[in-house]
This record gives structure tokens, sequence and C-alpha cells, in this order.
DNA sequence: CGGTATAATTAAATTACTTAATACATATCA
DNA sequence: TGATATGTATTAAGTAATTTAATTATACCG
């Protein structure tokens, strides 16, 4: 069952990986002619025409006419095949289901969301998960020659991702007996991935909102909990068992008040919505003026809108962030801090606020090596969309498996 | 100059590939069958025996004679060939420099070192380092056909490898203006890789402390700073500027006292020799009984001969490192952590007890799946091994550049 | 208008691996 | 004890994917 790929390399194996990193550059892109092609994989033009011609019979990719680059001669652009094929993705809260479909360059084709007033069982948000699949199916945004490819399932954090099965490890009980994986699989019988939803919004900004092709990024999910994907070197980064990139409860004061963890001091204390709201409702009653914020929300909305109250209250969050994010730049010395959740909702004040709090911790050298901004769609989007990217990188392990060409059906 | 090899794979990178691949297998057995590198790395057992003649060829493997397996037959044993290559490892410190000879698999073949009594001036240094380095050189313990292969330096942290050059950012001056990579490369014609110690360290572990294969890897040491190595899915993880691994930093209390790097209550403030002894003394002030210790490296042996009060001394820095530990485990969950450095001379007393510490901070499944230990070898050696290891892992990049087969010379 | 540079294709050559056949040694079992 | 099965290693032929080299095509430029 875990036959993980072996290491070794043929040609085989060689072609495999040619295809995954030309849709991947391809992807980067949008456009791209076979020179270019050539140049950034270090492979003969004759090899990208031939390896071009299998991916277009595959219906992954597709010329787009002439296109006139910086030389003083145009080429065939090159881009991904919007039409063949499309990757189911979901994504799984407390209190809502979103299932959409997405093209392969990214492209949200369809969505549909299911909210719930309370969080509700396990059984109740899988039987709207199912609906919403179906009825995206059942009503195909797509010509009618077009597959399916699979499943991206993005969870909330933190769980453990064992031997295919998924653990939750906090939130709602019940989750720990879901089967997700088979349950999907059997009802479709399509490939399944599931992933955390914070490397989900680390993938899609790999993926998608990327073009300086950076590799070293973090992703960071601040609402109620705080939570991180991490990608190192281009790859997302698990950890051993699964767990990579559980910065909330990260100690920043160890002198500090109990976590309900157990834990003094952890960094989801000082930046949270429940913080925020209480800070806000401080500076409220301090000051006497300013309008009441019903909900943490309101104060990020508020924030965004240049409430001169809420952005001081989010002053207070991004101060504590940034000494976590500091923490976190000491150890993996990203190049890219992506900040997303609920915080994101104040927009790229929060985020320059964050960085400034940050790089006062942080050697000169470093601080200027690395930048915080927002994602580059809302943390929804960008979660479901990386849901699509995490199945499509699973596929691309062995593209000749699950990618056919037109001789072989 | 910075010609990072292109991403695409043929036929030639192909088979690198699998050369480095089998040496570090190799590497990591001692000794191993065709069979079992057939079954390890997924290729077929003919396409092991064309691969393993050009090793042999190359000088870099031979056979052992027959060796009997776990299967009821014998086979031919492959083992790294220790006669016919070795590098030359540097470690440069403030005050001491040392040069050893390794051969391939990691067998320290000699060691020399220059120790001065106060950091002298950078000139100072590293004339004594060619000095050290001639006289290996000059007095060679190998073969004569035997050839050096390169020079890998380990170097305190942190710097920054920034196009060749390496610019120390804290410590002694003079540093800045040394283009050690250039004087060594001109000096002895022989490829040159520069690196961090603690990255050093961490390699020595991965390559020759690692029979279970362990591919997430902490390697931490601490002394007067802590800094780490990170073994990311069984890679070095240097981060975007190189400077990954720098946790001493870390802040663990935001509200504690001020650093000399202008911050509050940075990890090192808690867990370093300086607080260690300061601790050590107050005891004794307290108790009145206890052998006053000189230093902080007499607590830490005392500690390690059993003494009370220097484990109770050591107790307090290695719940401090616990927390600094358990946040790294958070962000990075890896396999192992290994204690290096001067801590480390109070063996594996102080291990249990720091992972001890970690642990009441760590979600149970996250401290199930990690373990602390110290390292395989005396720092030093780990250090001056790893140094070894990097040039290695360098030229197994291009292995059939840098080792000819016999016909090619 | 022809020279030059870039883009893309095609056919032959090359490389490195796989497949298949063979040799040979040892353990198991009748 | 000897036949059979199993496992290791080698050899030769076959194959897949790339490179090399030659060719075509297009646009800019003098």
């Amino acid at each position: 069952m875990n036959s993980r790929r072996k290491p070794g390399n043929n040609a085989k194996t060689s072609r495999e990986k040619n295809i995954a990193l030309i849709v991947k550059l391809i992807n980067r892109s949008g456009v791209i002619s076979r020179a270019e092609l050539a140049a950034l994989t270090g492979l003969t033009q004759a090899s990208i025409t031939y390896i071009t011609k299998d991916l277009i019979d595959r219906g992954l990719l597709c010329e787009t006419g002439t296109v006139e680059g910086k030389t003083h001669h145009p080429s065939i652009g090159l881009a991904i095949d919007r039409s063949r094929y499309a990757i189911l993705s979901v994504q799984i809260n407390r209190s809502y289901v979103t299932a959409g479909l997405y093209a392969l360059d990214g492209t949200q084709l369809c969505k549909r969301t299911g909210t719930f007033p309370e969080p509700p069982p396990p059984r109740v948000l899988l039987d709207r998960m199912f609906l919403e699949l179906d009825g995206i199916l059942g009503d195909l945004p797509l010509p009618a020659d077009a597959a399916v490819l699979g499943i991206g399932v993005a969870l909330p954090g933190p769980f453990l991702p064992a031997e295919g099965r998924i653990e939750l490890m906090s939130g709602a009980p019940g989750w720990a007996e879901v089967d997700l994986h088979a349950e999907l699989k059997e009802r479709y019988g399509l490939p399944v991935v599931l992933e955390h939803d914070a490397n989900c919004g680390a993938l899609a900004e790999l993926w998608h909102g990327n073009p300086e092709d950076r590799s070293n990024i973090l992703y960071v999910m601040a609402a109620d909990g705080i939570g991180a994907g991490i990608i190192c070197d281009g790859r997302l980064y698990r950890g051993h068992i699964g767990t990579a990139g559980e910065i909330g409860h990260m100690c920043v004061n160890f002198t500090g008040p109990r976590c309900e963890c157990g834990n003094r001091g952890c960094l989801e204390m000082y930046c949270s919505l429940r913080r925020l709201k209480a800070d806000y409702d401080a500076l409220l009653f301090e000051e006497g003026t300013g309008a009441a914020a019903a909900t943490a929300e309101d104060v990020l909305t508020s924030a965004a809108a240049g409430d001169r109250l809420a952005l001081r209250a989010l002053e207070r969050s991004a101060g504590y962030l940034g000494i976590g994010l500091a923490n976190l730049t000491n150890i993996l010395n990203p190049e890219l801090i992506i900040l997303a959740d609920k915080f994101a909702l104040a927009g790229e004040a929060f985020a320059a606020m964050t960085e400034e709090a940050m790089k006062r911790y942080l050697l000169p050298p470093v601080a200027e090596s690395v930048s915080v901004r927002t994602a580059t769609q809302s943390t929804e989007d960008s979660i479901l969309c990386g849901a699509s990217v995490s199945l499509l990188e699973q596929l691309l392990r062995e593209p000749t498996r699950y990618l056919r060409r037109s001789a072989e059906f």
C-alpha cells in the first residue's frame, strides 16, 4: 500500500520528472515558448519538441498561437489546456464545506459552499460535501470529453496523515473515526489526496502566486489559532509524521499565562481573533470613541478601512506575530512570508505592520532577504486551489499513469 | 560562476544521480550486496552490476568478499574503497584550527590541531591552517596512487555564503575581508566547499551516524551560543541566504532581560555556558556543599560523572533548551534531535533531561515521534567529518566530472 | 534584398537502463 | 543424498529518451 517510489533513476522516471517539471514551469509562466522551456530545463529544443508533443497528445498542453517574446522572433506559445481535465477540490472546516472544480492551471471553474450555523457532526458535514460534489459532477462546466482527474481535500489542522487515514488531533469529536480517503475513493472511483489546509495554501501560492519562482516560502494562517505551510527548496515540507508548521503553540513567553494546551505563553495567546477583540474592546473603553465592533472580523475590516482604533488594536497582534515570525525566520530563513486567514482581512496594512515588527528582531542581512505580504487570492480560494495543486502534484509523480495519451484509451 | 545545475533530466544526469544514490546507500550500510542495492534503489540487478562495475573502475567501491546476509544465500559485499581517494577537512574556530584527512566512508585518516591561547587575527589562524594542511599533504597516510579530491571547511556560524565569499556576521573582526575559498583553491588547486559548522555536524550524522536512514534531523550545537543544522527530507536545508538554523536568538520570553543582540529573552540567555556556570555558582552558594567548578565545562564533566549539584544546574539549562526544542519540533517535526558541542560533554544524561523537558510541551503523537540523543562522535570530529561529507556531496552532484574512470586518465 | 539570429522540427546517433537468458551456489525437502 | 527451489550475479539483446546535427522557417536589420 505504502509503496513509496524508489529513488533510482531510469529513462521512464526521467521522462516523468521532465513532464512534471515542464508542467510546473508552464503553470508558473502562464504561456511559454519551447525555446524558453529548453533554456529553463537545460534540455535541448529537440527534446522539448518531443516531450511537448507528448503532453499535447495527453491533453495537458495546448498551443496558443505565436507570441512575441523579448527577442526579435515570434514563437509558439504553450499553455495548460484548460478544457481537457479538471480537479475537484474540497475544503472542510468546522462549520462549512466548500467544493470546487479547478482547471490544471489553477483556474476556478465553479464553487459551491455549504454553511452551517453551528459546527455539525462529521456525518452531516460529509453528506453535505457529497451533495455539493455530486452537484458539480452532475453539471460539469466542461466539454463532454473532459475528464475529472481526482479529488484534493483540504482539512483544518493539525492532523496526522498516518497510513492513509486521517486522525484529527484537535477540534470536533467524531472525526477520528471517519475514513475520508476511503469514502471519497469508493464513491467516486478517483484518486484522492488529503492535505492540511495551510499546506494547501502554501502550494497554491507556490504554483499560482509566485512568478518570481521563490522556493522558500512560509504560508501563515492566523485566525483563532495559527498554523503554517512550509515550502523548503521548492517542495512542501511535512516533517516526520506530517505535523510540521504547527506554530500556534510556539512558546514566546514561558512566564506567560497558561494556554489551553497546558503550556505557558503560546503565540496563539497573543495573536488570535479572541485577543484582538479583547484588545479592541479595552481600547474602546479607554478612549470612549470609535465605533463598537461586534466581532473580531469587524475589527479587521475596520482596520482595512482605516479605522484608527482598530489599527491600534491590530498593531498589538502584529507586534506579537512579528515575534513568532522572527523566530520562524531565524530557523527557516524563508524568502517570502504570506499572511492568510482572518487576519489577512486587514490587508496589506497588517502585512506591513507585521513585517516591520518582525524585522525589529532580525539581523539586517536576514531582514533584508525576506518580505511579508498577504495571499494573492482570498484565503478560502487559495486553500481550495491548493487542494487541487496537491492532487496535481500527486498525479505528476506518475504522470504517464494518470494522464494517458490519446492512443492509450 | 553560479551556474546552478539545470533541473532537466537526461541519461547523463540520471546516471549521476544513481551514482550519488548508490554511494550514499553504501556509505550508510558500510557493506552491502548488489541485490540489496537493487531492492533499495528500484533499479534492476543488471543495472546495479553495470553501475557498480563503473564505480569500482572509478576507484570509489571495492568488493569485500562474500557476505552472508539475512537470506540463506551469500553475496558479494560492496564497500567504499578507502585507499584510492581522500578528502581534506578543516574546522576553523576563534582560537583553534583543525585539519584532518578523511576517507570517502568517513574514516578519519589523520588529524592535526593548532590551538591558540587567545583568538588570533584571521591571518595568523589561516597561516596555521595552511601549515597543518601542508603537513598532511606532505606526509599522506595513503598509497602513492591515491588522490585528494578537495577541501571541506567548517566555519563557525552565522555566516553568509553569498557568491562564494564568506562574510562572518558575528565574531572576530577581519574575517569579512578574507576570501577563504579563493585562497584555498589557489594554493592547492582543489575543489573547496565552505559550510557552516552545525550543518557539517548534521551532514556527518546523516551520513555516518544514521543506519536507520532517518531523513528529518536536527543537529543542535549548544555552548556559548546555540545553532542548528537542519536536515529536511534527507537533504541539508540552508534557507534563502544560508542562515537557516540560527536558533540561539529565538525569543522564548519577550518580557525577559535584554540580550546582546538587542532583543529580549533569547534562548541563549537561558541555555548557555555562561548561564550554566552562574546557575551552578548560585546553587553552590545556597548549599555550601559540592566541589567548586572552575569553568562551565567542569560543571558539564562533573554532571557526566554524576555530581548532584552539577546535575541540578544542568537541569535548568535542559529545561530551557527543552522549550526551544519544543518550538523547533512544532515547526519542523523532526524524527531525531542530536545534541552536540560543549553541552554534549554531559552525555546522555543531558540528552535525557532535555528530551523529557521538551516533551512536556508537545502533543503526545508528536512527542512520541521524536527522540533526543547526543552525537555519535565528539562534536569536533563530527564537524570535521561533516566538512568532508559536504565536499563529497558537492562532488557527487557531478560524479563523472570529479571521479574519473581509469581509462580517462 | 540578402545576411544573421532565433525558433522549431526531423532523423540519426548515443546513452543508460530493462528484459531475458544463463551460470552458479546454497538451503530446503523428499 | 540428490532433486528442487531460491537467490545472486553476469551477459547479450532490446528499448526508451535523450543528444547531436542537419534542415526549415521567420523576422529583423543593414
